[in-house]
DNA sequence: ATCACTTAGTTACTTTATGTAACTGATATT
DNA sequence: AATATCAGTTACATAAAGTAACTAAGTGAT
């Protein structure tokens, strides 16, 4: 016998890609590092000790692509190079906000 | 020489712990899905159409193990298992309803 | 001139995560 | 007896991520 089985709602597609950028390894927590502004390669490397160089420039050339990061370039020697959060980027501080919030009251603090 | 790279500060670990859990493939999607009330498993697969069985088994378990998740078996012929959320679960819902401002401010409307 | 060092990455290679399809076992229907 | 259900598991294949060495253009030290 045919079990009734719900058919889902189907997703919100622009909800459905939010989740997907999100929740790709790394991006969160390269999104959330440059809310405390523009920042090197290095330094965004530094700040997220175990991310690889060779995946923090792929997540940065993604997050550029969805216009959430500007790359930006000083010719200076060597060479400089800032990445910071565009409009669009600054605007997923509220979802950290939210997360931060959700943690600290459920997630148990380290001794 | 030595560059000065500007010591960062160090993330809060309860933070940290919430973006690791809402950022592995498919959880985010899954809680989002059992907001909606609780599941079967075919149920929840049917709804998350690219996920695979084994996935969607092993990210149960992990979130059974998180305490997000409740698992409860009805010994009915043929068994009968349903997932819901439990109150940390649901507390994840605004961290949910930011993401879906955020996407529907800033992600373009599909024609 | 040569060596060491900088920045912002890239390359080749390895390990881990995920996807795919077939399969399980207890029971029910046809 | 064959087929179906449910809630998964298993073996195998592909994709993603981690690791360490390397690059180019230039500076400063020896």
């Amino acid at each position: 016998m045919m079990e009734q089985i719900p058919m889902p709602m189907p997703m919100c597609p622009r909800f459905e890609k939010a989740v997907e950028i999100l929740s790709k390894r790394w991006t969160s927590l390269i999104v959330f590092q440059l809310l405390s502004g523009p920042q090197r390669f290095a330094q965004i490397d530094h700040a997220l000790p175990n991310i690889s160089g060779k995946v923090l420039s792929e997540r940065l050339k993604e997050l550029e692509h969805e216009g959430i990061v500007r790359r930006v370039v000083f010719p200076e020697i060597p060479v400089r190079i800032e990445y910071s959060l565009s409009e669009k980027g600054r605007a997923l501080a509220p979802i950290f906000g939210e997360i931060a919030k959700w943690s600290s009251e459920w997630l148990p603090a380290p001794e």
